[in-house]
DNA sequence: CCGTATCCCAAGTGATACTG
DNA sequence: CAGTATCACTTGGGATACGG
């Protein structure tokens, strides 16, 4: 994962406190709360994509929004981003192996929300 | 779940448009970013427990955001809330059958989370 | 096409004090 | 014990405009 071991389940506790707020699963937590990051893993799930590709499939995110989500994702590993220094350019954006086990695991956020 | 049914993940994309907040994907991922809700589900899937038992184990929570956390958590019906109106009051949490299925749900952020 | 740069506001959170 | 009530702060996110 982006950052440092954990422990499990039954010593959760201290996570959540001042001195525990870099450990990997607050920062899974945060991104999963952050707007338009599992959206737009979704989107890439299907295959890689360009800028504006994910900009039409994101209904309503702000060119701003999306880029900060996107940038966040290739900083913590989970996408890939490849320009193709054309004229004008040409960006597409693709899950890393680890965005598509993330997207495995957000599939299942979404089944258990819809019942 | 807790909100209005939703499409699977091929027709995801308008979910965070504005005419779409309410959703259930919606709700589930905001509460995932909530800072203290996962961790209070954590605790009580141990079993049932006190205000203060819950206080303790979530070091660094403040009575407000304990209190705010746990009626969210009692609203959406992810735990139940018993009161023994004893002098002091008795209040004991526990997790709802849904609570039970969402505690599983996160045991798998929490596994991912560590690697 | 693919972004940056500003400005601004609302929401989530924390600190602190008080109470039945 | 199990909360409420205020206040103050920080951050995420939206609106808008501009640029290579």
């Amino acid at each position: 994962m982006f950052a440092a071991p954990q422990p499990d389940i039954e010593t959760l506790e201290p996570c959540g406190a001042p001195h525990h707020e870099d450990c990997g699963l607050r920062l899974t937590l945060d991104r999963l709360g952050e707007k338009w990051t599992v959206m737009a893993i979704a989107e890439l799930s299907a295959g890689p994509r360009r800028y504006r590709e994910i900009e039409r499939a994101l209904a309503g995110v702000t060119q701003r929004m999306l880029t900060l989500t996107l940038r966040r994702l290739e900083r913590d590993g989970l996408v890939h981003r490849h320009v193709e220094p054309t004229n004008p350019p040409s960006v597409t954006y693709s899950l890393s192996r680890t965005g598509v086990d993330f997207a495995r695991l957000t599939a299942g956020l979404v089944n258990w929300s819809r019942q």
